[in-house]
RNA sequence: GCCGGGAUGGCGAAACUGGCAGACGCAGCGGACUUAAAAUCCGCAGACCCGAAAGGGUUGUGGGGGUUCGAUUCCCCCUCCCGGCACCA
């Protein structure tokens, strides 16, 4: 064992030379980046490039230790024979002895495209191009890539590399969503700068992508932890602080004691925080930033049905969160005795049809009235208070829909504007502040809540619109109430005065018309969607570009002084507040209005704040403004979005929202910021997600090391159709790993440079069969980008082509009959088709066939010719009555007659239907002959 | 409760408009090469039954019903799993 390796040692050592120095240019950027940061935060240095061990040459920082080296490993050999590249690890697994290893192949050209960033660089605008706008969502630098990456971007890459190839200008960038918490937890627990712990982990994933082979282009990158970005939240902030899009006020909000900041309604999961999902979210009163997202409700909903390449799924979650519901507001004149004349209540309903059922009002306990109404009954008092209570606990253990309904009658009456009927008003359990009014009528014969609060304290019910129900007749035994409540509005008013016999809509409109007229009511529209809050008690985000002024009050930093920094060397703990609030020298600043002293917000941004926009600045990262509009125009909106569906309220309605204000704004002329949106399934493994608790984490480092990227990549997308779940199986990866050995052998054999004309259709039949399945496939992969992108089945397809080619004696390098120009062209166009999937092997390929590698993602798609793909002859089926009972081969031209003639001759068929009566024989072109007999 | 998505061999999956269920791959089995193994190459393979074999039969896409010459695919009912919303008035 060592002695082969020492010969293989000595046979190429100038090889060894000549890639070590490659990988050292190549990895030369990251290396700077990830030396320095180590070095300042202290940590054990990555090991230099050693000619004994070349491939050594990053580390792989997270939680700010330093828990693995990275290897390049680079080659000890590189050649073309039979067994691909020799073995190349370092410490090489026995398993893998004369298997294809293609990682010094894959290292090779990682170089060759490090040392020419320009190469997947988008063209200018005027190239005369359409353009392609292909996205992946952006990662938090955590530290590395889990599979979930490399599986979005594995798609997102196919995809860009097939519109290159299919002649668009397509533009594919990549960036850091790089402000947020676990940098500051790391920070604590390190005691390592934020700033420092992220801008580690940004230099070490970005080397975990150029090894993956993804195709971005690097001078549009964007980390939003920079000043050069983050000033652009502040000047947003302000814009927005202008156009009353950003106010503060103060109010109950999510508080989540792990993160020690308050969330937005967005983050709150089941009433527990999003990133801490057994810790309970409380409720505090505070004074808080919010961007007023409720202006763009409406057309934040009616968006939707607009964005029609929008999963289902995705939109049905938005218009739920939403959550709009029209109705209308109905005041309820207090009854004189029970407090100061002209006090009314206002309810919120959605069903003003059914008011002449209204038996009572409900408030919710925390309704301002209470108080006032029942001032002199402590009793009262400390029951409602309970309620309080009750609710918020229900509302923290995310049961609110399931406690038992109860209320208090506060003694007070109100009057029915539409029939001066005296109703009670009660406290219920079950009515919430935060909806519509916080106020109800409560009409329980015609709603599910009311009517079980009803039954419990005997209010009274009464029916008010027909129920359908009972114009059957009721079963034995059953009592009137069992069809009630009755909740539809398919039916006739009833018991409501001189809307009797309306119809249920027909009620409603004249209804909120003589409320209107008459002063005591209006439609209206009520949201579930609520504002988003973005102040963060917390130190690592965008610093808030506000003042709070002695004399002026709130004062926006002005535009030249921005940005305004966020200051280094801060202690952090997780206690106390923002840790901002004690940075002296932050905190104090100048009023730019008085020149008094004024005392800096310190709250930092939401970093959903970052990821509202980011792709704009992707356009044109430019110093002067947060990105040229020009450019933006040319680029909008993105062709196609990709990325878990995890975000599909979050940040999707978040960059919705941004992109409707900068339009508004006049900076871009999109409605929305993406035209088509896949969102891909999870990583499974053993049946759970990967995490790092569950210990089922797969890492995209050794299987890269393992069996290389192309390998881990196509592994990706051939397991599951992209948007399912997909399962991880070790095997299946070797699995990918032996079809790419078997592609590289097909060419590097004997790769064919001739490119001489020949005659397709005057192929001897073997070979005119591989012509045929060569074109068939074509189509099947071409198909599957323009449609269902089930790229598991164009892998399948490639192999099936392959198997089709592999051993196929027209090929062979000796004694093939076919001519030789015709090899040439099978595998020139199956590395174009594998190009999109498997990038280093394609280039690699593409290079032995004597073409310039440089130019593979401009070289035109594959061209389907249908004439070349066409069978000439078809198995056709017989059945017996719908049984499979015989097939037979038949000439593609073949007429329906001639089929049925041929299929009832046959000799199986014949005996099926002996002695029985033919009913009839169906045939279907190029399918089936199925005779029915009796 | 409402909405969205699923359920197909030992496993991941395919079948796109109703027309041969299980392509492709993994695991498995057999053969070739090898002193041997690995790697590689060639082949077999849903389950059950009959047959020495060639071959033949039955059955089979979560369960039940329906439409149809024919259903994984369409319709009705049901079960289970994943995700979202939920006393939202």
């Amino acid at each position: 064992m060592t002695e082969i390796k020492k010969a293989r040692d000595k046979k190429s050592e100038s090889l060894v030379q000549e890639i070590t120095e490659n990988v050292k240019e190549v990895f030369s950027d990251a290396m700077a980046d990830v030396r320095t940061v180590a070095a300042e935060l202290g940590l054990r240095p990555p090991p230099s490039p050693d000619p004994n061990e070349p491939g050594k040459i990053a580390s792989v920082v997270s939680d700010g230790e330093v828990v693995g080296e990275r290897t390049f490993a680079a080659a000890e050999s590189s050649s073309n024979d039979s067994q691909g590249f020799a073995n190349a690890a370092v410490d090489p697994d026995p398993r893998d002895e004369g298997r294809f290893s293609p990682v010094p192949m894959e290292e090779k050209w990682a170089a060759a495209w490090q040392s020419n960033p320009a190469l997947y660089a988008s063209d200018p605008q005027d190239s005369g191009r359409k353009k392609y706008y292909v996205l992946e969502m952006l990662p938090y630098p955590s530290g590395a890539l889990h599979m979930g990456h490399v599986r979005n971007y594995s798609i997102g890459d196919a995809l860009a590399r097939y519109m290159w190839m299919n002649g668009y200008n397509v533009l594919h960038p990549m960036g850091w969503d790089s402000f947020g918490l676990p940098a500051e937890n790391a920070a604590i627990k390190n005691n390592t700068p934020p700033k420092k712990w992220t801008l580690s982990n940004i230099a070490a994933m970005k080397v975990q992508m150029k090894r993956l082979g993804f195709a971005y282009d690097w001078s549009k990158e964007v980390t939003t932890c920079l000043p050069d970005y983050y000033k652009w939240n502040q000047w947003f902030f302000i814009k927005m602080f202008e156009r009353g899009l950003a106010y503060r006020k103060k109010s109950k909000v999510n508080w989540c004691n792990e993160c020690a900041t308050v969330l937005a309604n967005e983050q709150v999961v089941g009433g527990c925080c999003w990133r801490h999902e057994t810790t309970l979210v409380e409720q505090r009163e505070l004074a808080q930033w919010f961007f007023r997202i409720t202006d763009y409700a409406d057309e934040l909903l009616n968006g939707l049905d607009k964005l029609e390449a929008w999963p289902e799924k995705v939109r049905t979650m938005q218009r739920n969160w939403i959550g709009r519901s029209e109705g209308a507001l109905v005041d309820f004149k207090l009854d004189a005795a029970a407090g100061p004349a002209g006090d009314k209540i206002t309810v919120f309903t959605t069903r003003i049809d059914t008011i002449f059922g209204a038996t009572s009002i409900q408030l919710a306990p925390e309704h301002p009235l209470v108080t006032d109404l029942i001032a002199n009954n402590p009793d009262l008092l400390s029951k409602v208070e309970d309620m309080m209570r009750e609710q918020s606990a229900a509302k923290q253990a995310g049961e609110l829909g399931t406690i038992e309904k109860h209320g208090v009658f506060t003694g007070a009456y109100a009057l029915n504007p539409f029939n001066n009927e005296k109703v009670p008003i009660w406290v219920g359990n079950y009515i919430l502040l935060d909806y519509g009014t916080g106020a109800i009528m409560s009409v329980p014969g015609h709603d599910e809540r009311d009517y079980e609060f009803a039954q419990k304290y005997k209010l009274e019910i009464r029916i008010v619109v027909l129920p359908r129900r009972q114009e059957e007749p009721p079963e034995e035994g059953q009592a009137e109430h069992d069809v009630l409540p009755y909740t539809g509005t398919d039916s006739l008013m009833i018991n409501s005065g001189e809307y009797n016999g309306l119809a249920v809509a027909e009620a409603q409109k004249k209804m909120t018309e003589f409320a209107e007229k008459n002063g005591f009511g209006k439609a209206t529209i009520t949201f579930r969607l609520k504002d988003w809050g973005i102040s963060r008690q917390r130190y690592w985000g965008t610093p808030i570009p506000m003042l709070y002024c002695d004399q002026c009050g709130v004062v926006p930093v002005p535009e030249d002084q921005l940005p305004v920094l966020l200051p280094e060397n801060v202690d952090i703990t997780l206690a106390g507040g923002s840790p901002l609030q004690r940075v002296p020298e932050f905190v104090n600043a100048t009023c730019p209005k008085c020149g008094g002293h004024a005392r800096r917000e310190t709250d930092t941004m939401d970093t959903f704040v970052d990821s509202s926009w980011y792709f704009y600045r992707y356009t044109s990262p430019v110093a002067d403004k947060p990105f040229d509009s020009d450019v933006a125009n040319y680029w909008f909106p993105i062709d196609q979005y990709i990325g878990g569906v995890e975000h599909a309220i979050l940040h999707l309605i978040y960059s919705r929202f941004w992109t409707k204000v900068m339009r508004d704004m006049g900076l871009i002329k999109n409605d929305e910021p993406a035209k088509r949106l896949f969102t891909q399934g999870m990583v499974i493994k053993d049946g759970a997600k990967m995490s790092k608790s569950l210990g089922n984490v797969v890492s995209p480092d050794d299987m890269v090391a393992r069996y290389g990227a192309d390998s881990t990549r196509l592994y990706t997308l051939f397991a599951a159709p992209p948007d399912r779940d997909l399962d991880w199986q070790d095997a299946g990866v070797e699995g990918i790993s032996r079809f790419l050995g078997r592609v590289f052998r097909f060419v590097s054999q004997d790769p064919v440079k001739e490119s001489a004309a020949y005659d397709a259709t005057q192929l001897s039949p073997g070979a005119r069969k591989i012509s045929r399945k060569l074109h068939q496939t074509i189509k099947k992969i071409t198909d599957d980008f323009s449609g269902r992108w089930h790229f598991n089945t164009s892998v399948a397809a490639l192999m099936e082509l392959l198997n089709e080619c592999y051993s196929a004696p027209e090929l062979d390098a000796t004694s093939g009959t076919a001519p030789r120009a015709f090899k040439a062209d099978i595998q020139r166009n199956f590395v174009l088709l594998l190009a999109p999937f498997a990038p280093y092997l394609s280039h690699e390929l593409w290079s032995m066939l004597g073409e310039d590698a440089g130019t593979l993602l401009r070289h035109p798609w594959p061209k389907f010719d249908a004439a070349l793909a066409a069978e000439n002859e078809v198995e056709v089926v017989l059945q017996i009555n719908g049984r499979v009972r015989g097939r037979v081969t038949i000439p593609i031209t073949a007429t329906e007659a001639e089929l049925r003639e041929r299929a009832l001759a046959d000799e199986k068929v014949k005996a099926a239907i002996e002695g029985k009566e033919v009913v009839k024989v169906i045939v279907v072109p190029k399918k089936l002959v199925n005779v029915v007999v009796r």
